[in-house]
DNA sequence: TCTGGGGTCCTCTGCCCT
DNA sequence: TCTGAGGGCAGAGGACCC
């Protein structure tokens, strides 16, 4: 199968790009005295999770989406990097340009990660293998970074495709991979049904254990099941779903834009929070990014929700749709503000977010008579994000933004990605205690 | 070992209305 | 007037993805 030429039909060609080690390897473009060694790149501080591991350090058994305590005890040789969720979205945007130097039709699924509908350039760039091997080259030439691509009819089997296409990594030691590798047509069941079933999209721990109470472990298996007992065992649409991508039914397209459904903040504090007044100040920062990122993409929110996270992991929701759209600081705060009212903190919280939903294009405000003629939040709001953009994220903030030190704290996308910063370990409530 | 952040989608429940 | 069925919606929570 690996690198086999691909077979005629008209069957769909799906790629499945998948860069290696992505930020770990974008690290090493800065330090590459690093090649080589063992390096963890995510959260550096107390509550800090592994973003991704080198080849060297996965030998030692460490995994992302580890905590970095972990990691730390299986691989003590390693280094240890914060990550840099800016860069790796600008090396992002890179990568995506040269996907689309081949198809138009790329669907982003992470910052490292796209799938491919080629199945409309045969004739500009010849069978999937070989735009998959150009795809390859390029971002190596141009970007140093090195990336496998599976091919296949299905989106699922391309994404097993490329994992099978990847470095192996074991104490023994690594063991290269293709790079590519093609699923033909004739050869999928026999490819898709060892899986375990875990490598399903969809399969998570709760699905894994309830599919190994009936005594299911690999694909095939649970394509072998009748349709009934999964449905009974997952529910109707999971069980239906599962029960054709098992037996390599997977129509789903490739979508090239798909809207947004929701925006959001959330954050781990290096200690629990106990005081109101602390909680609030970071809703109000939270509050400020949300809204300044609905207004970059024009949209407004009817939905707001916050999520609590206590000391103990239990977690709880709540949410309002209180009547009318909100794209303003003050707006989500004063939502945000009657919904943590209903919430005890004092057992102390680990986690504070705010998501607003049901979002909507921005439209024409209606205005009481009140306020016609008056410049609004929303006119505000628009003011900052200019001031933003052209003197930096700190320039210009609500007196609940500013700190301690007389600084302003504004909270950005991806900032805090893996857990909080050793540095800012023992100053979680960023912002002061003034009033807005 | 002790569990991040930003998302999407699904299920269940309760409420309201017809 | 009361009651139940059923649809639509909001809210909460769970599971999953990278």
């Amino acid at each position: 199968m690996t690198g086999a030429a691909e077979a005629e039909g008209p069957e769909r060609t799906i790629l499945h790009a998948d860069m290696d080690a992505f930020f770990v390897a974008v690290e090493l473009l800065r330090r590459p005295d690093l090649r080589g060694r063992p390096v963890v790149v995510g959260g550096t501080g107390p509550r800090g999770v592994v973003a991704a591991a080198s080849y060297e350090a996965r030998r030692y058994g460490v995994r992302s989406a580890m905590p970095t305590a972990m990691a730390r005890q299986r691989c003590p040789a390693a280094v240890f990097l914060d990550g840099d969720h800016a860069r790796y979205e600008q090396m992002s945007v890179q990568i995506h340009d040269i996907f689309l130097r081949v198809t138009p039709l790329v669907e982003p699924i992470a910052l490292d990660e796209a799938f491919l509908d080629v199945s409309g350039t045969r004739r500009l760039f010849g069978p999937g293998d070989v735009a998959a091997r150009r795809i390859r080259a390029d971002i190596h030439d141009e970007l140093g970074l090195t990336c496998s691509v599976g091919v296949a009819s299905t989106k699922l089997l391309a994404k097993l495709a490329s994992k099978a296409a990847k470095p192996v990594a074991s104490p023994r030691g690594i063991a290269p991979g293709p790079g590519v590798f093609v699923v033909p047509p004739a050869r999928e069941l026999e490819f898709l049904h060892p899986h375990p079933v875990g490598a399903l999209w969809g399969v998570g721990p709760v699905t894994l254990s309830r599919l190994a109470r009936l005594g299911v472990t690999t694909v095939g298996e649970l394509a072998a099941l009748p349709l009934s007992t999964v449905v009974t065992a997952l529910g109707a649409a999971n069980g239906r779903h599962l029960h054709d991508l098992a037996r390599g039914i997977d129509g789903r397209p490739v979508e090239p834009s798909r809207p947004l459904k929701s925006v959001g903040h959330e954050e781990t504090f290096a200690h629990d929070l106990v005081d109101r007044a602390d909680l609030d100040a970071v809703l109000v920062r939270q509050a400020d990014a949300v809204a300044s990122r609905l207004r970059t993409r024009d949209l407004v929110a009817r939905t707001i929700s916050i999520k609590v996270r206590y000391g103990d992991f239990t977690t709880l929701t709540r949410s309002s749709t209180p009547g009318g759209s909100m794209a303003t600081g003050p707006a989500l705060v004063d939502a945000a503000r009657r919904l943590l009212d209903q919430v005890e903190v004092t057992p102390g919280v680990r986690l504070f977010g705010i998501s607003a939903s049901s979002l909507g294009a921005a439209g024409p405000e209606q205005l009481t008579l009140d306020e016609a003629g008056r410049p609004s939040w929303d006119d505000a709001g628009r003011a900052v994000d200019d001031i933003r953009r052209r003197y930096g994220e700190d320039a210009i903030g609500t007196a609940r933004l500013v700190g301690t030190d007389g600084r302003i704290r504004v909270a950005r996308r991806g900032q805090q990605a893996w857990g909080p910063h050793a540095e800012t370990a023992d100053r979680a409530p960023a912002a002061g205690r003034e009033g807005r």
